[in-house]
DNA sequence: TATTTTTATGTAAGTGCTTACGTTTGTATT
DNA sequence: AATACAAACGTAAGCACTTACATAAAAATA
C-alpha cells in the first residue's frame, strides 16, 4: 500500500532517487565523521587529497578536478583555512589566481583521517559488490550518454517530437478557404502589407491554386487550424512553395516545418524536380527551417511583382 | 589527466557520484520544464499527483508516500497554495490534521502537464534503456541493503574492527613492569583507592603471578602500551581474569576485549575449564563486555578482601 | 597601443531539501 | 479524571551545493 505512489513516479522521479540514495549515504557518512572527529568532514577531503597529491593548487584547478564549482571549492577552502589545515597566497606571475596549500597540520591531520578514508572506501567497496551491480560503469555510462547529447536537449527533442505529431497536415477543402485568407492576413499584416495581388490569390484559393494543379495544406491541433501552406504549380517539373502562414500563437510547434515537408511531398508525388519560393531577408527562422529542408539560395537577386526584399530559394529533389 | 583525482576519490564519493548525478538530471528537468511553463516545477508534480490520485490527504500521508520529509510536503504545498492549485483544510475527526486536495484549477493544470510528464519519463526511460543497466533495481538492491544494516552501522564496525587490529597483544615481559603498575594505579585511583593488597601485588607481578602458573598480557597501540590484564591461576581448571586496565585515552579501541580473550585463550590453552572474575557493580562497561563474551554473574554475592560492591562472573570453557 | 574579451576569483543569494524545535491535539496509562 | 506520551503540523534554521553577479588581471584583437 505504502510507496505504491512512490513506485509509480518511479520513472519520472529517476534522478530524485539517485539523488536521495546519495544524498543518504553522505549524511550517514558525515554523522559518522563527526562523532570521529569533528573536524573531519568528508566534504573537506577530497580537496585537502588532491592539495596533497599536487602539492599546491589553484581554486579552478581544484573546482575541474573535484567536478564541483568555484564558489563550492572557495567555501571549502575558506573551512579549512580556518580549521588551519590550509594557507593560501596569491598567484606570483598571475596576479589573479589564489594558491593554496596543506600546513604541517594539514598535513598531519590527513595522515591521521587517511584510515577513517580507507574505512569508508570498503564500506562503499562492499554495499556496490552485495548490491551485485557495476555501479561506477553504471555512473559513467550514464554520465557519457548525457555528455553525448544532454538531458535538455534529448527532453527539448522529445517534446518537440510529440508536438509535432499532435499537428495534423490535411489538404484543402472549401470551408477552409476563410482560414485559408485569415491565417495569410494576418501573417501579411504583421510584416507588410496586403497588396490588391495577395488580396486576389488569397480570396480564389480554387481558382488560383487547386484547378491549376496546386495544393493548399492546413495545420490542424485540436481541431483548430493553425496554419496554412500552398505549392503552386509553376510548370512540369516546378512547384512553388507560398503562402506560408502560421498562427502567432501556435508558433513553435513545428507546423511550418510539416506544411513544408507536405508540400515537397505533394511536388515530389507529381513528379516535380525543383521546389522554389520567394522569402523575404528578414524572415530569419522561415529561411533557417528552408534551410534545414535543403532549400539554397539562389545567387541572383530576383525581380519580383511584390514589393519586397526578396530572394528565391529552390530545392533540387532528387 | 583531468578528472585522473576524481577516479582516485571514485570510491570514496560513491555517495557523492550518485547525489551529482541525480541532480544534474534534476537540474536540467526543471530548466526546461521552467522554460515551458513557469508553473510547471517537476517537484511540485509528485505531490499534485498524489492528491489527484487519493483525492484529499493529510501532510503525512503525502510524507509517508513520497518518500520525504513532513516539512517538505508543507514547503510544496504552500507554494501549491500561492498557485491556486490546491486547498487545504482542517480536519474534522483529527483536529491536528490539515487535508489538502486539488482546487479545479489545479485538476487542468495537471492534466495539461500530463503530456510534459510522460515525455520525462520516456527521456528517463530511454536514458536508462541506453546506459544497457538495470538503474531501477539497482537502486533497489542497494536501499534494500542500506535498510537491512545501515550505512552507519556498517562504518561504525568497519571502524571498530579496523582499531581492534591495530591493537597488538603481547605477553609479559620485565621491561613492562612498571607499564603494569601504572596502568592499574590509574585506574585504581579513578574509581576507588588504592589499597595495601594491590599495591602488593601491583609491585611483583613475577613473583605473585607469572611464577604461579599465570599470564600478563598488554594491550599496545603503535608502540605504546595502552591496557593490560592478568589470568591468574587458581587452580588446575580455574584461571581469573585480573587486574584489567586500559588506559582512559585509548577506550573505545576494543583493546579490553582483546585483552579478555587472549587471558581465555590461555586459560583454555592450559586445559581449564573456568575463567572466574571479580567485578563492581558500577562498572557498567566492563560488566557488558564480561556478557558479552560469555561470562555469567554468579548467583551468590561474594564475600571479598577487597572493600567494595563486588559480585563474580564466571565463564565456562567448552 | 587601445580596446575588447576572457579568465580567475570572490560574494551574495537561491534551492530543495534536511534536522531541530515548539504547539496543539489525540491516545494511553495511572 | 489527571497525567504522561505520542502524533500531526508548522516554523526556523542549517546544509551543501548551485546560479548570478562583480571585479580585477591577463590575453586577444583591432
Amino acid at each position: 500500500m505504502k510507496n505504491e505512489t512512490f513506485s509509480e513516479l518511479k520513472l519520472f522521479s529517476f534522478g530524485n532517487l539517485l539523488k536521495k540514495l546519495g544524498e543518504s549515504i553522505q549524511r550517514e557518512i558525515t554523522e559518522v565523521c563527526k562523532n570521529r572527529d569533528s573536524r573531519f568532514d568528508p566534504k573537506l577531503f577530497p580537496v585537502l587529497y588532491f592539495l596533497q597529491k599536487v602539492e599546491k593548487s589553484t581554486v579552478q584547478k581544484l573546482a575541474d578536478n573535484l567536478q564541483i564549482t568555484h564558489p563550492a571549492v572557495i567555501q571549502i577552502l575558506n573551512k579549512l583555512k580556518e580549521l588551519n589545515l590550509i594557507e593560501t597566497s596569491p598567484g606570483l606571475q598571475d596576479k589573479r589566481q589564489t594558491y593554496s596549500k596543506l600546513t604541517e597540520e594539514g598535513k598531519e591531520l590527513l595522515n591521521n583521517w587517511q584510515e577513517l578514508y580507507s574505512d569508508i572506501e570498503s564500506v562503499n567497496k562492499e554495499i556496490i559488490e552485495e548490491s551485485g551491480y557495476d555501479v561506477f560503469n553504471m555512473i559513467n555510462s550514464i554520465n557519457n550518454l548525457l555528455k553525448q547529447k544532454n538531458y535538455k536537449q534529448r527532453l527539448d527533442e522529445k517534446i518537440k517530437d510529440r508536438i509535432m505529431q499532435q499537428v495534423e497536415i490535411i489538404t484543402y477543402n472549401k470551408k477552409y478557404r476563410e482560414d485559408f485568407k485569415q491565417l495569410n492576413y494576418e501573417w501579411l499584416k504583421q510584416y507588410f502589407v496586403v497588396e490588391p495581388e495577395d488580396e486576389k490569390l488569397l480570396s480564389n484559393p480554387d481558382k488560383f491554386i487547386i484547378k491549376k494543379g496546386g495544393q493548399i495544406f492546413f495545420a490542424r491541433l485540436n481541431n483548430e487550424i493553425i496554419g496554412t501552406c500552398a505549392a503552386i504549380k509553376i510548370d512540369k517539373y516546378t512547384y512553388e512553395l507560398s503562402k506560408m502562414a502560421v498562427t502567432e500563437k501556435a508558433q513553435g510547434k513545428q507546423a511550418g516545418k510539416k506544411l513544408a515537408l507536405s508540400v515537397i511531398g505533394f511536388a515530389f508525388s507529381k513528379g516535380a524536380k525543383f521546389v522554389t519560393l520567394l522569402t523575404n531577408k528578414k524572415l530569419f527562422a522561415a529561411i533557417n527551417l528552408y534551410k534545414q529542408l535543403g532549400f539554397e539560395i539562389e545567387p541572383e537577386e530576383v525581380k519580383s511583382n511584390y514589393e519586397r526584399e526578396v530572394f528565391r530559394m529552390t530545392l533540387l529533389l532528387q
